[in-house]
DNA sequence: TTGAAAGCGCTAACAT
DNA sequence: ATGTTAGCGCTTTCAA
């Protein structure tokens, strides 16, 4: 990797200039001089320099991905899915996450695009109220995002809001009348409200009663007290949990094990994502799922559109088709209210 | 981000050169130049482009990053640690995950090294036979390999072999005597060898037969006829499973689930890499733990020690300490051999 | 078909 | 303290 062009000539004995056509458009010389200089590139392991071509102004071919962490799996299965689309088009990424922090948010977009990448794909905690994204349309840089779920900008996500009520009204239809839901301490994001708005709306519209979403820790082993109280509350004891994530839904599982709680006689858990692991617990997690690696993949393929200019032109955001999975977390409920009876788990 | 240093120079009423030590040495120029300068610099939004100090031949601070996949969340936490630290330390990553194909793997390093990567942290699926980081060694470009267990390159890892073999004879402790290694199909890798010898070492040490370690199908959702076969083989038919990594394990014990078995009372299973989620299963995944993230960040800073010259010149390979996580899904055997009578969970 | 030369954004001698 | 200039690796007119 350490030669040049111009080392590439000097073997050859031709001139930068024709090295340059023949790696770039190889039918414009001559066919033995181009049988040369490859002969000069091979001996010499010659790779050309991106720099060189991005410093010239041509394309960097260089996207940056910006998400809030790696240690949620939904996040690591939508880049995922914009890694092999990426590595097939020849297209480099440069990554960085932000813990859900303002300041680290707009580093990485700072930082990206003094990099000149040709396009962003992100994820930030809120769309709606993100100044640096006007900014983006202002300065005409490329961007979609993922997972905010906004019809004001390019977008790639679920109908959080709908998803939502999809679930609680399927926790509903299976007899459960006082549902709660479970937000983690890092409820500030579109997403978030959107499905706490879905769950109001599905609880409101079978004429129960909404509550405000419970806060849980995320790093805790066990429930807090204050949780707990929530969950043995009386008469309005909820019999089902809906989780604003399957791993917030993972943990309280755990949380509900320690505090002698069985899944789902006592308690019916609906999370939300469709992480891949879920499947794997015992039992598997009901979830609402989002297609998060095609996520990905779309939110790849609409930036790249845009960036090489077949913008479809169509509308700003994309919202792909949630799933419920019907795992044995989620039972149904053929009591009185507030009283789990025996009852055979979905299918 | 569209404009120049030299934009900014015609703003302010100074040389490129003045603004370029403006940036680089403030010390060097005037109060009142300095201020004029920075307001250009404000008043234009610029940010100097890296491709122009790149092309210098200045640092690129660019560290390519080259995983397996991040499917599986063992390599998600590895990069959360190193882009924790690569982002406080102000470096760019860029990230290619290769699915364990030789292919991918070359075409990656090269990608990378071309875009003047300053090192290189990578996983690769068979360090020792690797003819790409020969080229490397001779090159003289730096890298670390992560979880690659070799002592002839530059290395962070646990010890599998003895890691393994600690396991295993966790497993013997507790009356385990028919115990049988499961591993994935994309078992040639340089840690499956080395986890299997562990295993093997172990079981001979205390008398007992190793034997072949068994295929699975990581994405089948049932264990197959052969496998069921091995688990129900007779008096010799295993009473607890060593899974190459936790991926497998959690998929084994789904498998086991839909065959009837249960876990730990007929089985006990004992997976490998401390996997967050294992802690969150029901019941909580017994694991050989590595300490992933950190693991990441002594890559991180071994590569980075070695780039800035403060090379430690010390051995190679460096030796994280593994950790055995007696999860649930191991339970003591008190019969005889091949016979699960009812026991205490571990601890 | 090939070469000479300019220039992309920036830094670092060297000059003033 | 500030300006001039060369050059990093490459592509692309423009000439020959």
């Amino acid at each position: 990797m350490k030669h040049t062009i111009k080392d590439v000539a000097a073997y050859a004995g031709f001139s930068i200039a024709t090295v340059s056509r023949a790696i770039n458009a190889p039918h414009t010389v001559n066919r033995v001089t181009l049988a040369k200089i490859r002969d000069a590139i091979e001996a010499l392991q010659f790779r050309p320099s991106p720099l060189g071509r991005q410093l010239r102004g041509e394309r960097t071919r260089l996207i940056g991905v910006v998400l809030p962490t790696l240690a949620n799996p939904v996040f690591a299965e939508c880049l995922q899915g914009i890694d092999d689309l990426a590595a097939s088009q020849g297209y480099r990424l440069m990554l960085m996450t932000t813990q859900y922090d303002a300041d680290r948010e707009r580093h990485a977009i700072e930082t990206l695009l003094a990099q000149r990448v040709e396009g962003l794909i992100l994820t930030v905690a809120d769309a709606d109220t993100h100044p640096l994204l006007d900014e983006l349309d202002r300065d005409g840089s490329l961007y979609v995002l993922m997972h905010n779920d906004t019809a004001r900008r390019p977008s790639v996500s679920v109908d959080n809001r709908r998803a939502a009520f999809d679930g609680v009204r399927m926790l509903i239809e299976h007899g459960h009348e006082h549902v709660l839901m479970l937000a983690g301490t890092l409820a500030e994001s579109d997403r978030a409200r959107l499905r706490y708005r879905g769950y109001t709306e599905a609880m409101k519209l079978a004429g129960l009663t909404p509550r405000p979403a419970l806060e849980v820790d995320f790093n805790a082993d066990e429930l807090s007290p204050a949780v707990l109280a929530h969950l043995t509350s009386g008469p309005a004891r909820p019999t089902a949990l809906f989780c604003s994530n399957d791993l917030l839904a993972m943990v309280v599982m755990r949380g509900l094990r320690r505090a002698r709680f069985s899944v789902p006689e006592d308690m019916s858990i609906l999370g939300f994502d469709g992480l891949a692991v879920g499947e794997l617990l015992s039992p598997p997690l009901a979830s609402i799922c989002a297609p998060n690696r095609e996520i990905g993949c779309a939110a790849w393929q609409r930036l790249i559109a845009r960036i090489e200019g077949a913008d479809d032109g169509d509308s700003l955001s994309l919202t792909l088709p949630h799933t419920l999975r019907k795992g044995a977390t989620v039972t149904a409920l053929s009591g009185a209210a507030g009283t789990a009876l025996p009852a055979q788990p979905l299918a």
